[in-house]
DNA sequence: AGTGAAAGTAAGTAACTACTTGCATTCAGA
DNA sequence: TCTGAATGCAAGTAGTTACTTACTTTCACT
């Protein structure tokens, strides 16, 4: 591996423990192996060298892939989630830490958004595939449904290893039950289990087209 | 306000802004109006006075409060939400920074959850309490249910200005149809409002059962 | 008027930070 | 064997940071 390449994985783990302000060039050039002068040789400054990090993490972005014709709506959307839930938290502390430092330095979070982001919109459109074929409630906000979507797998990526109780479920089995039910709200079953749509008058259905 | 109320609220303004690592006691004492001596003279040492920071808003959380007995669980669980998320709102550049300092400084980071576990489990119990009364679905995952809707507005409160298209609802709005959203994955409908049960061989209550 | 506590002022210290300079070493390719 | 590019090493610069010391000012209360 060359120069280069050692330093930005170096300073990827350097910041993920000390955030920008503390990821020193000394500690970054000691955890590269490498001497401090060739970081400012190769990058210039330390701006540019987190710059080049953060191009190289968003092009390390999994690519999000949901069937046009949906078969089994729970498995592909439970592959699709564990995915990205698996990347996010792999990079945890680079998001906590890039979130933490969105007033001064706010590209960073956008960069770290991108994932999401993308998962959403897949999400949605998806979900909008399975309306069209009668097989999620049309009445259902899905909208609303996406975005806790999203925002629970962010928050199991996160805040996971903090409050290990606030999530009940195990690691692994956490996305199919996010999956589950995400399903439940909008009102989505089996790939050929077609159920009767909740009638448009029950309470919580006037109270949707009401907002 | 004395000095030491001053150097406080000062201290939190410039955290929220700066972090831990940049919010120098200079900054601190120039935004307290007061002399750095001063500050250093009050709480001995920078860390103490981020202690006392964190104290003083663990004091500051709103207490949770949800009926024992639910009436209208929709606008129960929304009066309550409400507050959670606006103090969340409130509190996010902190939230954010306390998280992205986990590694370096973890207390902080838990002091800051303390609201959103209270909730959570205030809520689930509510729920619980539905559920006994045969007015929510006994085959709902409740655990896994509120936990997205408590990470829902932790992520609504900390990722609504960095990423607004990827929150749909007006923030006014949000909190009334998370609240949908959440009592629809359970299976819980209005006060008076008991619809039958879905069957327990239907597709997702299989899913829930096998895992 | 006199006292004492709280606050301000000025100056300094030791450590650390990003970044630079000048020179020596290594080593692959011609 | 020579060359040139990449890298290491030692030292230094200018700025910042937490924190200290010694002294002065302010001001409520007796």
């Amino acid at each position: 591996m060359d120069t280069r390449e050692r330093i930005l994985q170096a300073a990827a783990r350097v910041y993920a423990q000390h955030g920008f302000r503390g990821a020193t060039t000394r500690l970054i050039a000691i955890e590269a192996g490498v001497n401090e002068v060739s970081l400012f040789r190769t990058f210039g400054s330390k701006a540019a060298l987190f710059e080049a990090m953060m191009q190289s993490h968003a092009s390390s972005l999994p690519v999000p892939e949901l069937a046009d014709i949906p078969g089994d709506a729970h498995s592909e959307i439970t592959a699709r989630c564990a995915a990205l839930l698996a990347h996010m938290r792999q990079w945890r502390s680079i998001i906590r830490k890039s979130f933490g430092e969105l007033e001064e330095r706010p590209e960073a979070a956008v960069v770290m958004c991108e994932g999401p982001n993308c998962a959403a919109a897949a999400l949605a459109a998806y979900v909008a595939r399975l309306q069209a074929a009668g097989r999620a409630d049309e009445t259902a906000d899905v909208a609303t449904a996406v975005s806790m979507f999203i925002s629970s797998m962010f928050g199991d990526a996160i805040s996971r290893d903090v409050l290990p109780h606030a999530f009940p479920q195990p690691e692994e089995a956490a996305p199919a039950k996010y999956v589950n039910v995400f399903l439940r709200a909008v009102g989505a079953f089996g790939a050929g289990d077609v159920v009767p749509l909740r009638t448009a008058d029950s309470a919580d259905a006037r109270r949707a087209a009401a907002q």
